[in-house]
RNA sequence: GCACUCGUAGCUUAACGGAUAAAGCAGCAGCCUUCGAAGCUGUUGAUAGGGGUUCGAUUCCCUUCGAGUGCACCA
């Protein structure tokens, strides 16, 4: 009964001829609920035309799917399938009897490690790191929901050649200070890149390295007031908690001794100084594992983590959420740890585009030019708030900062999830305050308006299913089925785009039944309540979706 | 130079190798004595150029042009 129509319809179709096929939608409801491109494939293979195949095939099919669909065979050689009403209010009683609709035990016995978000200590998080964050989210949102055991991993850049320059800086200008903010840490290292010599800044990270008792406690502070910093921002984000905080500087320790034996296994080799992983097999550039003056890097730090990975959590996958700056990078891990062996999941490097200024160039930390994260989301919650106080006068102080809290973030949210993951994302305050169309103000609107209708009927009774006839309603019944098929997609293509889609699509079409149809004027209480159910199963379906993106809902916004 | 990611309507974006390329914004034309107009309905408008593979190509391959990102001691 889990199963979604598409894979009966593939079951059925593997029994009756033998052969794995799509099930593709059709461009037209005119032309069916589903249809199967199946006939080209036997067509092919046993040399007669597609109308041919599809026909013989329809006469076994036929009976098979008959007590849910018709099957009409194009003249193309498309097979269609029309699903029947009664079916498909058969399948709402048990949708709106199933508070789980949408999740699934596909993933049971699996664990999947979810690396995201991982800012840098002593900066604060910027606009670019939003993106992995809200995309790392749903994913593991999504992986929860198909039953995979799902660690959240915050991968935490606390290590590396840039804190150098932070202490370096700190020394220079913060001697002394007692109370360091975020903000003063950024500024050392802004500073420290512009005006000192980048020796400098390596010179202190060799001896934070080497153990320097005073650099140590620094790092240590540094780290500690970092962390209260982005707890806070995860909050205002509404993101679900990381299980695991544990950043590059965990594996410092065994850096050494696995350089070292990588060089004794003769796996890899002393190149101008420094020592290399040669990956010339796979067409790449050779992977750096140490510097010439002994310091270690973040390929070498992955490395390490990801054999923690492997050995203690045994996952089926990992996917890093990380740039798509860092695809070399990434190849040429995957690329090592498959020459080292280190199998058992597949490792996936799950890329997205920058985020672009609204000049359209890159927004860089180096050049001072960066958008903080806290202050993004504190502008798009007071200009949230403005259209909430213009839209819904009626909202008390506390009401209303709820709702432009919830809308704000949930637009940033939104924008970027209803694009392609490869997409750059031009950081436009216009189009991100865009609350109309498809956006997520859009589908919160959609669903508080549907909760509102549920809420003032004030019964919860079902009512006769069969009375649901209009267009209108079959259409809505129709694109219930297809949530399962849109959230397991997410996982499989690691893309949230999909399923954001999909969920505007219902809204679209919720939204243009309340207009057409009056629900509570209705004086056919049976089918008043049948129309409640409709209008319940495709609320609790929104509200499902959008928390899966991490999107919050609100009965009254 | 080499590698990767791209090039779709005026703008921002969709499309698991499938049928007449789908939306939003902007534009135009309608809809508020009735469940919330942050809404609904209708409408104008596009696959960078050239080859190839395929029954079928926005999708795969080659090539030209254009954009972005990487490419040995940052992360």
């Amino acid at each position: 009964m889990n199963a979604s129509i598409k894979e009966i319809l593939k079951d059925e179709i593997r029994s009756a001829s033998g052969h794995e096929a799509d099930i593709l939608p059709t461009p037209d409801a005119t032309l069916g609920d589903y249809s199967t491109n199946i006939a080209f494939l036997i067509a092919k293979e046993q040399k007669k035309k597609p109308v041919d195949a599809a026909t013989e095939l329809n006469a076994v099919l036929e009976s098979r799917v008959a007590s849910f669909a018709s099957i009409q065979v194009a003249p193309n050689g498309f097979l269609n399938f029309f699903l029947k009403p009664e079916f498909l209010r058969q399948r709402l009683g048990e949708i709106a009897a199933d508070e789980k609709y949408g999740t699934s035990t596909q993933g049971a016995g699996k664990t999947v490690i979810v690396e995201y978000s991982s800012p840098n200590i002593a900066k604060p998080m910027h606009i670019g790191h939003l993106r992995s964050t809200i995309i790392g989210d749903a994913l593991a949102n999504i992986h929860e929901a198909l039953g995979y055991h799902v660690i959240r991993w915050n991968y935490i850049g606390d290590w590396g050649t840039q804190f150098g320059k932070v202490i370096a800086g700190y020394k220079k200008w913060g001697k002394g200070k007692s109370d360091i903010a975020m903000s003063d840490m950024l500024e050392w290292y802004v500073r420290a890149g512009k005006e000192l010599p980048d020796e400098e800044g390596q010179k202190e990270f060799k001896k934070l390295e080497d153990g320097d008792p005073e650099n140590r406690e620094l790092w240590e502070k540094f780290n500690r007031i970092s962390l209260e910093g982005l707890k806070e921002t995860y909050q205002l984000l509404g993101t679900t908690g990381f299980d695991v905080y544990k950043g590059e500087a965990a594996y410092e320790p065994q850096l050494k001794t696995i350089t070292e034996e990588l060089e004794k296994e003769g796996k890899a080799k002393e190149s101008e100084g420094a020592l290399i992983f040669d990956l010339e097999k796979y067409h790449l550039p050779p992977g750096l594992l140490r510097k010439s003056d002994g310091a270690t890097l973040y390929l070498t730090r992955d490395l390490a983590s990801l054999r923690d990975r492997l050995q203690n959590y045994a996952p089926a996958e990992i996917l890093y959420v990380v740039a798509n700056q860092q695809a070399l990078h990434f190849e040429q891990l995957f690329a090592i740890a498959r020459e080292l062996h280190f199998t058992g999941a597949g490792l996936v490097h799950v890329k997205f585009g920058m985020v672009l200024g609204e000049d359209g160039k890159k927004l860089a930390t180096r050049e001072g030019k960066v958008v903080p994260l806290q202050e993004v989301m504190d502008k798009i919650i007071s200009l949230a708030e403005t259209i909430v106080k213009e839209k819904n006068p009626d909202l008390s102080g506390e009401d209303r900062a709820r709702v432009a809290r919830a809308v704000g973030i949930g637009a940033l949210k939104y924008n970027d999830l209803k694009q392609h993951p490869y997409s750059d994302i031009v950081f436009d305050w216009d189009a991100m305050l865009d609350l109309s169309g498809n956006s997520g103000a859009y589908l919160q609107y959609t669903y508080a308006r549907l909760a509102n209708i549920s809420a003032k009927a004030g019964t919860m009774e079902t009512g006769d299913l069969a009375l649901l006839s209009e267009p209108i309603e079959q259409k809505l019944m129709k694109q219930l089925l297809g949530f399962p098929d849109a959230v397991g997609r997410c996982a499989q293509t690691h893309a949230l785009n999909g399923l954001a889609l999909y969920l505007y699509e219902l809204a679209a079409a919720a939204s243009n039944f309340y207009e057409t149809v009056r629900v509570l004027d209705d004086e056919n209480g049976s089918r008043k309540n049948a129309r409640l159910t409709l209008i319940r199963t495709v609320a609790r379906t929104l509200q499902m979706g959008l928390k899966l993106l991490g999107i919050e809902t609100l009965d009254r916004i």
